[in-house]
RNA sequence: GGGCGAUUAGCUCAGUUGGUUCAGAGCGUCUGCCUUACAAGCAGAAUGUCAGCGGUUCGAAUCCGUUAUCGCCCACCA
């Protein structure tokens, strides 16, 4: 064996050896592209509860698999293709380019796949899957028809994010703010009947087109004149009235007035329902400006706005401009600006839902870890602000709707005695048709049309399913009844979960964001971002997965410094020193190993033959054991607590000052190794010691049962508690002298120790099975 | 503006009821060691107004109040 642990072949080995038992079994959702940090530290966790729960006998499951990211992934498709063919998804159609997507998504989903793999993550890899799998396509449609029958779905044009390039809906949380320099431009708003003006300020003037009303504050005595009274918008000579609106308004921002523009800001889309105002649209899907925008139709952003002004001040009307800085929402996946339009999209009614989520955490049913972000969540649920689940893409799950202007008549007609189909009348006429298992064809009522919805549905609302349809549901399979509802639930804080009717786990743990060393998110923009496959490659896997778990304290965030570093092969990569600690604790236990390696296979042979003897056990021995078990009591404590960084400190201490420092120690000095050969170190290793190595590597170090390296950054740690330490006092690190006054006994000198020959068999087999049972109970309760 | 979190050694962070070796760890720095499991190691060393101020207490890194700085979330930004 080598003196150093390498990583690189001890990987190998494993890979291999996991791949032809297939001996692992799996809750999980992945993400397409490559894994980044934030995958290493989420799945790394994940494995951590799912080895624990596994080892402690309990029966896991931790399916892997990856949803299709709607948006992103037909954003990167429609890039490419454009790029190489210079075409755009409606040159080439709806078939072709899903035909397109599926190639990619293959592509990423295998590079997905093997880095996960690579992790080490021990998810049941035959049960993977994927959010467009029929099963879980299938599982969609289910839950649509369900919220759809109990009224909780609907369609209407309604204000939302709109992503002028994609031109789709989006979520607020696809949307980042960037903090922009503009300009504030205040014109004259004449009255309609010519008697004068009111002044109004905004930074959006190409709007204008679209204004139906403008708002004063009802207390502002400098307007109280003019509510009620007519204006007339510039450029399209429509009539609109000044009125008062106390929430809209802060009478001492600007000019005191809003122009309001119900169709294309989310202030005064609301102010337009309370007022009932007209609500009139003047952009097109790309943002360009449409008929309603009189001459100005067609310009599209920056040019718009600026024929605007030049048309303000021709006429005019035109005040004054000044400097004005705001935050503009910024599409994540097209970088364009969003524009707050009116559109028909698919709405979940959150009212219901939101109510039912909320009691499921204050009952605790559900479980927020660490606790404070239970409230986040219920104030975020507190809004019930209605989801919007379409999507204007072709990639993802079609909405299951057909749209006829068939009377109710003939629908009834058409569809008589069929649970599976189920209708109601569309807010701006004819009727939509939900089917829940087969697509309708066109001519299914006759004499008329049924035209499938083109819209697919928001990726959150298949992959909120994934507890659900990955075990088959809504089939009652076994997997369903054995596994459901899930046990745990990792996400980052920023991750938002719904669910739809029961609840689907019972803890939610929210683990820290890993920001760099000055504090900032890691992003592919910024050029700070570690990439797990990097540190993997230079420090090995169980150093990032230490390491990971080691930064999993409560916080909300953890810092990574963050480092640039030339590689061998030239390539620069972004690494960090945090990793130096993992690779030095897989280095520890390596070697611990080789310490102990001819202890064990002595230890094999006469473990079975002979009795054992714990009283003749040294004090050493009971030291270590009695260490192992309070160190198997608190780690469980923290892995059923979560406790995931303090865990990581207290095996680590465990291994190196117990385990190497002190015990090993230990038994160098009273056998004298250090003057032996190895040969004759094994046939001085007493089997009571190397029976416990035996069980306690299996243990904790698995891996030196296949004569391998130890997977240690898995879940199996062992720590010791600080009240322990004022007992037994390990807990000065290192160091001879240290590691002595740690020891429970007075130090003896070293030629009467090895007078004393302490050495140590089994004298009688029902000893022996006493310490067998007594470890086969301890260890199998960690 | 509202809510939440943070501030401890040069860096990254522990410190779970206020109390005994509670002022700590790793990294980095300095000194000495290639001692037969481990130089990715071992033996030693230096390093702090526990952000500031005030309070409670026999006793405060820990509890309370307050100020400052940083970060996150929500709202607002006409």
């Amino acid at each position: 064996m080598e003196t150093r642990y390498n990583s690189k072949d001890v990987e190998a080995r494993w890979h291999k050896t996991w791949a032809e038992n297939n001996s692992f079994a799996p809750s999980g959702k992945g993400e397409p592209g490559a894994l980044h940090l934030g995958h290493a530290l989420n799945d790394t966790l994940q494995d951590i509860l799912v080895r624990y729960r596994r080892k402690t006998g309990r029966d896991t499951l931790w399916i892997p698999g990856t949803d299709h990211a709607g948006i992103a992934t037909q954003a990167v498709v429609e890039k490419r293709l454009f790029q190489d063919e210079h075409k755009t998804r409606h040159d080439i159609g709806r078939d072709a380019l899903v035909e397109r997507i599926w190639k990619w998504k293959d592509e990423y989903e295998a590079r997905i796949t093997k880095q996960l793999k690579s992790l080490g993550v021990s998810c049941d890899w035959s049960r993977q899957r994927f959010t467009l799998d029929p099963v879980c396509a299938k599982a969609v449609r289910h839950a649509f028809f369900n919220l759809f029958k109990k009224g909780l779905i609907y369609r209407g044009k309604r204000l939302v994010n709109w992503d002028t390039k994609l031109q789709t809906a989006v979520a607020d949380d696809e949307i980042y703010y960037e903090h922009v320099k503009g300009h504030f431009w205040t014109f004259k708003y004449p009255l309609a009947d010519g008697s004068g003006f009111i002044p109004v300020s905004t930074t959006r003037p190409e709007t204008i087109m679209g204004d139906t009303a403008l708002a004063v504050h009802p207390n502002d005595e400098r307007y109280a004149q003019f509510i009620g009274k007519m204006l007339k918008v510039p450029f399209v000579d429509r009539e609109i009235p000044v009125i008062a609106d106390a929430i809209l308004v802060d009478k001492d921002f600007g000019t005191g007035s809003v122009k309001v523009t119900p169709a294309h800001d989310p202030n005064d889309y609301a102010t337009g329902l309370r007022h009932k105002l007209p609500m009139i649209n003047i952009m097109n899907d790309d943002g360009s400006l449409n008929e309603n925008a009189g001459k100005f139709q067609g310009l599209k952003g920056q040019a718009a706005r600026d024929a605007v002004v030049a048309g303000l001040e021709e006429l005019g009307l035109l005040i004054k401009v000044e400097d004005h800085e705001m935050d503009v929402g910024h599409s994540d996946r097209s970088k364009t600006v969003i524009e707050p339009y009116l559109s028909d999209q698919w709405f979940v009614k959150m009212d219901v839902l939101a109510e039912n989520a909320m009691n499921a955490v204050k009952s605790g049913e559900i479980k927020i870890i660490p606790e404070r972000y239970a409230n986040k969540y219920l104030d975020w649920l507190a809004e019930k602000r209605d989801w919007c689940i379409s999507r204007q893409l072709w990639w993802g799950h079609r909405i299951p709707i057909w749209h006829t202007d068939a009377s109710e008549d003939e629908l009834k007609a058409a569809f008589a005695g069929r649970d599976d189909i189920y209708f109601y009348k569309a807010e701006n006429g004819g009727y939509l048709v939900c089917s829940q298992e087969e697509d309708l064809k066109e001519d299914a009522i006759p004499g008329r049309v049924l035209k499938q919805e083109e819209d697919v549905l928001d990726t959150w609302f298949s992959s909120g399913l994934w507890p659900h349809s990955t075990m088959g549901w809504p089939e009652n399979t076994d997997t369903l009844k054995r596994y459901y509802p899930t046990s745990v639930l990792v996400t980052s804080r920023d991750i938002i979960t719904l669910n739809m009717g029961t609840v689907p786990f019972h803890t939610v743990y929210i683990h820290p964001k890993i920001l760099d060393g000055n504090g900032q998110t890691m992003s592919k923009s910024k050029g700070n971002g570690v990439d797990p496959m990097d540190i993997e490659e230079k420090y090995g896997t169980d150093a990032l997965r230490f390491v990971m778990a080691s930064l999993c304290t409560d916080n909300q965030d953890v810092r990574l410094p963050v480092k640039k570093e030339k590689q061998p092969d030239g390539r620069e990569i972004n690494t960090s020193e945090k990793f130096e600690i993992g690779r030095n604790f897989s280095n520890k236990l390596w070697n611990a190993c080789r310490f102990l390696y001819p202890q064990l296979e002595q230890a094999g042979a006469l473990a079975a033959e002979l009795p054992m003897d714990k009283s003749l056990f040294a004090l050493e021995d009971k030291w270590i054991l009695s260490r192992l078990q309070t160190t198997i009591k608190d780690a469980t404590r923290m892995l059923e607590e979560y406790h995931f960084a303090e865990l990581a400190g207290f095996l680590y201490r465990f291994v190196w000052d117990d385990v190497c420092s002190s015990y090993h120690r230990r038994k160098e000095e009273r056998h004298g190794y250090s003057q032996l050969r190895a040969e004759e170190r094994a046939r001085l290793a007493p089997p009571g010691d190397a029976v416990h190595y035996r069980r306690a590597q299996q243990h904790f170090v698995p891996g030196q049962r296949n004569g391998d390296q130890p997977r240690m950054a898995q879940g199996r740690r062992i720590a010791h508690r600080r009240e322990d330490r004022s007992r037994i006092r390990p807990g000065i690190r290192r160091g001879g002298k240290r590691a002595w006054r740690a020891w429970p006994l007075q130090r003896e000198p070293r030629h009467q120790a090895q007078r004393r020959g302490e050495r140590r068999r089994c004298r009688n087999r029902s000893q022996c099975e006493g310490l067998h049972g007594y470890h086969h109970r301890t260890l199998g309760s960690f």
